[in-house]
RNA sequence: GGCCUGAUGGCGGAGCGGUUACGCAGCGGAUUGCAAAUCCGUGUACCCCGGUUCGAGUCCGGGUCAGGCCUCCA
């Protein structure tokens, strides 16, 4: 089966054709790091982290090339190392760091690439410089502009007119533009601000050009897929796409930026959208304290990529409680072994534009059925007892190939119950549930039911099993 | 004003022209010293009005409501 996605470009889901099988290409929008990651900035990393896994899975692990940028010039980094005093470098590098740390917390893998703004001042020049030369751009005031006039498909993935922008236009219009849609390639600093050479005076990049230039020469022209948030779409994507293209030298079509475009849906706060300028943000870092990673990778991916997800303290429980009974079933069936099927293609599910949540109604349904084989009445006929264990084993490399191209489930189950539980109290609680094994063996239920309530004051929930008792972290 | 999404049972959330989604919670039962966990069973749904069709949450038109982009933004 093929794998299918979306195309925002062309407006319809299709085929995933990848230019080139032994190196499929992958871009997403990453972070400025001038504070902490929310948890709506979270969503694309997580998403696309299971298309990542899911390209690698189809193509092979050495044959899929992952670019996430960070972004390391901006006024708001140049804000905060003003405030501090410090090099925007002691600015940069402390958020880079943290922003890593709370993507690993949810269980993306580190992208292939991850190029710095300011690692990639020469590819920016020159890809202005070829603007420029191609007459796609234009030096004025110290500033370079794109001349959107220039290029006739401008607008295609938004799906706006440029006559429509210019009716609708809002922003003042700078005295140098030619056209008030133009934007700007390369900026003068301001006082005190970090700067650069270029042949236009010293300066610094504009917001889009970034991203086009560390595309071509991190992963090469065209680059298959090209992933953001929605609110990308413009003007920040519509304008790379501009750059990428008119940049190139007798190519002048988008796919030649990048072949397919997909964008995640917004996460939300009582049905309206998390962001920064609204106030009403979550952060990756105070969430993963309060929450295992794993529940909020889980959380952000129960709805399709694409709809909004409404992010709620209700999702995380049950999205804690979902985990908790699949964990389960790997703790009580962790003697069965994995036998692949040809018949069953568990990755089928996310084939189909990454349905996330389908995925997530298959890992119960295989979870279920191991369950199912292992312990259930199946057995009474001998044939049955030859044919369950092969069954179930054949659920359980399904459940396990699944869940390892979600990034979920990768746990040891026993850990995942203990919940970080450091040895101190790992011994404790042993040492309670060996005295009311005692305790009940001889049907002493006072003090069996008093070590209970000791345990539960430790925040510790008893299971009690034919096999004996197990605990959890409640 | 322009462009674009979405509206599914108490809640979360898939689906798609014709059979149970799934999960959480609830309810009934099994099991258990009790509880938890587990197992079995179970109810409730497709925003409104037209249309197409043998048949429509599923397609088409209109409406209502909600949200997003057009400005930094995942």
């Amino acid at each position: 089966m093929k794998l299918k996605l979306q195309d925002t470009l062309k407006r319809e889901k299709r085929d995933f054709v990848p230019r080139d099988p032994k190196r499929v290409t992958l871009y997403v929008c990453g972070p400025t790091v001038y504070n902490h990651a929310h948890i709506g900035n979270a969503r694309p990393v997580v998403v696309f982290d299971v298309l990542f896994r899911l390209l690698r899975e189809i193509y092979g692990v050495d044959h899929v090339v992952y670019a996430r940028n960070i972004t390391d010039v901006d006024d708001k980094i140049n804000q905060k190392a003003m405030d501090e005093g410090v090099d925007i470098s002691v600015i940069t590098n402390r958020y880079a760091d943290i922003y890593n740390a709370d993507m690993a917390a949810l269980g993306a893998l580190r992208p292939t690439l991850e190029p710095r703004v300011t690692a990639n001042m020469d590819a920016i020049v020159s890809q202005i410089g070829a603007l420029i030369n191609n007459g796609h751009a234009y030096a004025a005031e110290g500033h370079v502009l794109f001349d959107v006039a220039s290029y006739k498909s401008y607008g295609s993935l938004s799906n706006r007119s440029l006559d429509d922008m210019i009716a609708g236009a809002r922003v003042e219009v700078a005295p140098y533009k030619k056209n008030a849609q133009d934007f700007v390639l390369w900026k003068p600093s301001k006082e005190g601000e970090p700067r650069w050479d270029s042949p236009w005076g010293e300066g610094r990049p504009g917001w889009h050009i970034e991203c086009s230039a560390m595309i071509e020469a991190n992963l090469g022209l065209p680059i298959d897929i090209h992933g953001g948030g929605h609110d990308l779409i413009f003007p920040h994507h519509e304008n790379e796409i501009a750059q990428g293209v008119c940049a190139q030298h007798g190519h002048k079509h988008e796919e030649d930026y990048a072949r397919y475009w997909m964008h995640n849906g917004f996460l939300t706060m009582d049905a309206e959208k998390m962001s920064k300028s609204l106030g009403n943000v979550l952060l990756v870092h105070d969430l993963i304290q309060q929450y295992p990673g794993e529940v909020v990778r889980w959380a952000l991916l129960s709805a399709h990529y694409r709809s909004p997800l409404n992010w709620t303290k209700d999702l995380l429980d049950q999205s804690r409680k979902e985990l908790d009974y699949i964990y389960g079933v790997l703790l009580r069936n962790k003697n069965v072994p994995l036998k692949a099927h040809q018949m069953e293609n568990p990755l089928e599910v996310l084939m189909d534009d990454l349905n996330t949540p389908l995925a997530k109604s298959k890992l119960f349904e295989l979870a279920k059925n191991v369950e199912h084989f292992v312990n259930s009445e199946v057995k009474r006929t001998e044939l049955a007892q030859e044919v369950a264990p092969v069954a179930a084993s054949i659920c359980m490399y399904s459940l396990r190939s699944l869940a390892n191209v979600l990034g979920v489930l990768q746990q040891d189950p026993e850990d995942w119950f203990k919940g970080g539980a450091d040895d101190d109290l790992s011994a404790k609680v042993e040492a309670l549930l060996e005295a009311r094994k005692t305790a009940r063996a001889e049907k002493n239920w006072g003090e069996a039911d008093r070590i209970r309530d000791e345990l539960n004051a430790l925040n510790v929930e008893v299971m009690d099993g034919p096999q004996g008792a197990t605990w959890k972290i409640k």
